[in-house]
DNA sequence: CTGTTAGCGCATTCAC
DNA sequence: GTGAATGCGCTAACAG
């Protein structure tokens, strides 16, 4: 009894087996072993047979950290987000991770809780492991410009920093909402609320960007009162988004730029008793689970997010292989999807 | 023109700063330098200072593959799931990350998408790197079987594998389902279908179990065509549900067994114009985002997923730094939601 | 309290 | 083709 249950990093723990007792036992030199098992360089192919054999015998583990200590860098790739909890950012990590493990990389998933100041200790932490990559939607530019200063290849995904010398992988913002609110104003809405959570990055901005650009072209003239910046990481958004309704009586319909903000509005309208979309019609833009599975469906300006994470990670794996040009941006197209929430204006 | 936007891993990457420069630069040798950083060992505060200013000043950042070359393991903490783009795995991922990251450890994530050869893949790499410890949701026992064998601290979250000394988080399903299908028969509910998609795992057989035993208590028989079983990944899980419930015409309300099946039951109900709960109550095992937002809302049973999490991680950081005690289970309490979408037998 | 010495496990010259 | 030697950057004994 009591037997430890665990090794623990303790004595119980069965030796490391290393490439010297592979090279023993398969009665070569480390280095023959070395090249054996690394497929590079010149090895008799009997030899090589021996050691692979012997390498699978003993179980052996080649060490990450030797390798990377002689050579330049760990296989690992960072991933820095900003809210794993938010369905998108963790689509998002699945299409990173997808696309990496095909190539035999690992993923470091860090989340800075929309925290420059965490992202920096995250990007830290990779330079820490000699990552080979990082990929990260920036809250800032520190973590770009710290990787990208020491060289570690760096790409941006759904937003841009700014920091030069990085490829990003970003969606095509002002189009996705253009297209949403030119739907709302063709079913004849003309006092269309847009509710954001920031405006300070190309998703933000570029939504409300779009959202003008659609009322330019209908003719429909802007209000500044429509407008509704909930901030980051509000305290009460569906409170906030109440309020604004209460004081703008008007409003027919909602264009809400994320799935977040998506999420109060929707759920605001509800406790209302808001008939969607007889008394107010819904778009939102990032298209999640949810939206397809509440009644009426949520029109919603899909962004292929998944498919967002695995390009990012592809642009990467080139960086990571040696490719040396100047830094690309994808834009990747959002499409709008037409569902029960939108309907004529009443 | 055409410079390298990209430093890569070439030339323009400005060269690592190592502990040596920082010794130099601060007047003292390498070991002392290193004491001074760590904070081990015995430093003259001056000295402490001196060497931590130029730290500060070169930009150093200590080389994990160093550090663990010379110890014994790299501060690394794998994650081994299922399916990352299902909420269930994100959430559990949000929760080991945020313990982690606050005890200074990095998570590294793998997605084995369900597969036990995946899973050993993922454990071997995580031995490579010589991970402080390893979570994992099982999918066979060999990931957890090579880890433990290597002495890899190992902690299995929401089902266990068998292999004995790890320990593990889990919940405890057959409550869980007692309660949401007791509920149901309290309703008034006499044909009541479970939905699952295995009966492997304790997850899937304890809620099947839960689910008789709720019955029994009540004294109402058990039928096996009650029972669907749609199997792991079902290539068409609504049309699966569609005949199921075409062949079973008295069935007033469905238990479904975790949040895929839920959501196939769900939209099949809706697909059928099936009234909830008029025509048909449902319960959830497993309570996301959707679910509170769907109209009537639906009732679950609501699994603290990212506390889940943040257990698990807390338990295996214990591990890390060194508790031997013998292998411990953790079993959390799932709790009834009551929602819209149960209602009286009709 | 501090510096010197000695590897950790591996990949890479370079002779043979 | 192969093996001996070297050092990646760091920390843990040791002496001083």
């Amino acid at each position: 009894m009591g037997r430890d249950a665990h090794g623990g990093k303790g004595k119980r723990a069965r030796p490391r087996v290393t490439l010297r007792e592979v090279a023993e036992e398969a009665g070569t030199s480390r280095s023959t072993a070395s090249r054996a098992l690394a497929g590079h360089g010149y090895v008799a192919a009997g030899v090589k047979e021996q050691v692979e054999a012997a390498a699978v015998r003993l179980g052996y583990v080649p060490d990450v950290s030797a390798r990377s200590l002689k050579g330049r860098s760990s296989g690992l790739v960072g991933l820095l987000v900003s809210d794993l909890r938010n369905q998108f950012y963790a689509l998002l990590a699945a299409g990173v991770e997808q696309t990496l493990a095909a190539a035999g990389h690992q993923m470091v998933l860090v989340d800075d809780h929309g925290s420059d100041k965490q992202a920096l200790e995250g990007a830290r932490a990779f330079l820490s492991m000699r990552a080979a990559g990082v990929l990260l939607a920036p809250v800032g530019r520190s973590a770009t410009g710290l990787l990208v200063e020491h060289g570690t290849p760096v790409v941006e995904v759904d937003r841009r920093s700014g920091v030069r010398g990085c490829d990003a992988v970003t969606i095509d913002s002002e189009r996705g909402a253009r297209e949403a609110v030119s739907h709302l104003l063709e079913l004849g809405h003309r006092r269309i609320a847009v509710v954001l959570d920031e405006t300070m990055w190309d998703t933000g901005m570029g939504r409300l960007k779009g959202y003008r650009a659609a009322h330019r072209e209908a003719g429909v003239p802007l209000s500044r009162r429509l407008v509704l910046d909930l901030g980051l990481r509000p305290a009460d958004p569906q409170g906030d988004v109440a309020a604004f309704l209460d004081a703008n009586p008007g409003i027919t319909a909602v264009f809400a730029a994320n799935n977040v903000v998506a999420e109060a509005v929707w759920q605001e309208l509800q406790r209302r008793g808001c008939a969607v979309p007889e008394d107010c019609s819904v778009v939102s833009f990032d298209d999640l689970t949810w939206m397809r599975i509440v009644e009426p469906g949520l029109s919603a300006v899909r962004q292929p997010v998944y498919e967002m994470g695995s390009r990012a990670a592809a642009l990467l794996l080139e960086r990571i292989s040696g490719e040396r040009g100047r830094a690309r941006t994808h834009t990747l197209e959002p499409e709008l999807v037409r569902r029960g929430s939108t309907g004529p204006c009443s």
